[in-house]
DNA sequence: GTATTATGTAATTGATCAATCAATAACATT
DNA sequence: AATGTTATTGATTGATCAATTACATAATAC
């Protein structure tokens, strides 16, 4: 569905309606990965960028659209993350990986949100959590077959792996289950 | 805790205490894997069992603390999988990926409930998980120096992280994932 | 300078649940 | 029968929240 409608696109920090949603969508993902999808409420969120908490059901119907939304901007950036990752094929997977690390020291939060996400039950939250992992395995695949690795799919499937792992090890404080990748 | 507190033992299945327990135990296993913990309600655990809401309380003082004991059971279940593996040293990490993907289909609510967990934000729960990431790779761990494997650490890790990818497959259905392990 | 739209809030509702409590039924033991 | 214990429930409460409604104010246009 549509996400990017931006006419008012002054140098000013003004309260136009697409800065409130951003406002808005910035919140939810600190929020949710603090308190976790079910225990966030949307009056935190609201909180949290100023505003009453009804004003927040202007720019997303429900709850579980405003979480849908926060998960896909993180989905997002780790797609562009992979696809922007510049080395040559030897080191192509290695630095890719780095990469991924970086990324959950420097956006954990959107991290913690995919991990929580994984353990939902909700058949729409559940639905976008497949298309994300197609969407990262699809660029890792895509990157990879690029350089000219052959044999993809193992590289692939290993590479995501170790993905998982670091989110538990991000998620959970546990940085010695990273050390060793 | 204590756990162990059988007196009457008869052959004959009575609604024992310890029964009891043990039925809203799996009951619980069940229906948080379906509903997700805070959706889960103690009624929905009290119907599955065929008891009253309230007498779940006679057993478990919280909802969390019913939780914390269904994750109890996967993590023992996951631990005693792996210590109980035999293979020749060669093909003991095979062997023991190959009874994971067993276990996952085997016990596919436990190891959602695994899942579940790793995403929730309450202390208790995030430690309850702690201790399991950390059992588990202590006995993955303790086998493969046992079987004389040097290098172990970084073994194991991979192992962990294959362990992590295959959980996300199992909890979203997606099977694709796990193919090309 | 009034009509209209965008930006916002206060007040409220309707539903859901975890948890408690007082009571009862069923079963042993003496 | 009297006494005690274990297993169990119905009724209720207290709190939390998503979502709605109805109202207010500021900006823009006409």
């Amino acid at each position: 569905m549509g996400e990017s409608d931006h006419k008012t696109l002054h140098a000013r920090a003004q309260h136009t309606s697409t800065n409130r949603r951003e406002e808005i969508l910035e919140a939810a993902v600190a929020v949710f990965a603090e308190s976790g999808y079910y225990r966030a409420t949307t009056a935190q969120v609201a909180e949290r960028v100023g505003i009453s908490q009804p004003y927040v059901y202007r720019f997303f119907e429900t709850k579980e659209a405003l979480f849908l939304a926060a998960l896909e901007r993180a989905t997002d950036r780790i797609v562009r993350v992979f696809s922007e990752v510049q080395a040559s094929p030897e080191q192509l997977a290695e630095e890719m990986g780095r990469a991924y690390v970086e990324l959950t020291r420097t956006h954990r939060n959107e991290i913690v949100l995919q991990v929580q996400a994984q353990g939902i039950r909700d058949e729409p939250i559940r639905q976008a959590m497949r298309s994300s992992m197609r969407r990262v395995k699809d660029v890792v695949t895509q990157r990879l077959m690029t350089a000219g690795i052959r044999n993809t799919q193992p590289q692939v499937s290993a590479f995501l792996a170790k993905g998982m792992l670091c989110n538990v090890a991000a998620v959970l404080g546990m940085p010695e289950l990273t050390e060793c990748l």
